[in-house]
DNA sequence: CCAGAGTTTGACAATCGTTCTCAACTGTCC
DNA sequence: GGACAGTTGAGAACGATTGTCAAACTCTGG
C-alpha cells in the first residue's frame, strides 16, 4: 500500500509548481534549499514510483540523466522542448501515432511502441532581444 | 589527423559484420574472443569518433547505454528494432520530418531537431514456430 | 488514543557505464 | 631512419543511480 510522508508530498508539490523537466539530483537540491530536506535515495525513489504511476513524464537528456515532469495531460503524449530555457509544450501526434503503426505493420512487426521527443528554440530564445 | 590503426579497423570490421545495435562493452568483448583484443577506452573512443563522422548510428537504450551500429542508409532516418531479437529495420520516414517542422513552428519555435524511435516485435519473435 | 505491523527513510556503500590520465607506442611524412 | 603528432590501454576517476539496513514513521484496528 502507498503511504503519505511528508517527503512524498515534499516532491510532488515541487513537481506542482514547476513547468519544466528537472532530474532528480536537481528536485534533492530544491528541496533542501527549501528547507524541507529530503534524502537523495527518497527522491530518486519517489519520482521512480510516480513515474510508473504515470503521475509524472520521464525523458531521459542525451547526456543520459532522467528528468521528471508533472504534466497537465494525463494520457499518451510527446513535448516540445526550449533548448535555450526548457520551457516545454506538450504535444497530442494524432499523426505520429497512426504513422508509427503503419510502419511497423508494413514490416511484418506487431506491439509497436514509440519514442518521440521534439527539441528546439522557442520564440524568445530565438529573438533574445527587440 | 585521423590514422588507421589495427584498433581502428577491428572495430569498423567488426561493425560490418553485424546487423543489430551493440553496446561499446559487448563489442569490446567480441573483439576479445576474437582475439583481436582492443581496450575497452579505445572501443568507447573509437565508437564515438564513428559516430560523430556519421559512420555509424548510436541510440540510448532504455537503460542508459549507448549502443552502435553501421546503418546502410547514410543519411538521416529512423530504426524499427525488435524487442526479442534485436533486428533492425531502418526507416525513412517522410511524414515525421514535415510533421515535426509543422508542429514546432506552430508553436513559434524554430531549429527543430527530433528523435523518434520505433521498436515493436518481428514477424518471427510473433509466431515462434508454426 | 495506542500498539503492532508493515512502510518508508536516509546516510553510506556499491554498481555500472563511461571518461580521464599519461606514459608507452605507432602511423606518417620527409 | 627519425621526428612528431595522433593513438593506445591499464587503471583511476566520475557521476548518475541503486542497494543496504537499522531507525523512524504511517496507518489501521481495537
Amino acid at each position: 500500500m502507498q503511504r503519505m510522508t511528508r517527503q512524498r508530498s515534499a516532491v510532488t508539490d515541487a513537481l506542482d509548481g514547476l513547468d519544466d523537466f528537472r532530474s532528480a539530483q536537481q528536485m534533492h537540491e530544491l528541496l533542501r534549499e527549501r528547507g524541507e530536506g529530503v534524502g537523495l535515495a527518497t527522491v530518486y525513489r519517489t519520482l521512480q514510483s510516480l513515474a510508473e504511476d504515470g503521475a509524472v513524464d520521464v525523458l531521459r537528456t542525451t547526456d543520459g540523466e532522467s528528468v521528471y515532469r508533472k504534466c497537465a495531460r494525463t494520457g499518451h503524449h510527446h513535448h516540445l522542448v526550449c533548448r535555450g530555457c526548457g520551457r516545454t509544450v506538450e504535444i497530442e501526434g494524432p499523426g505520429v501515432e497512426t504513422w508509427a503503426a503503419q510502419v511497423g505493420a508494413a514490416h511484418g512487426f506487431g506491439e509497436i511502441e514509440h519514442t518521440v521527443e521534439l527539441t528546439g528554440l522557442c520564440g524568445e530564445c530565438r529573438a533574445p532581444e527587440h
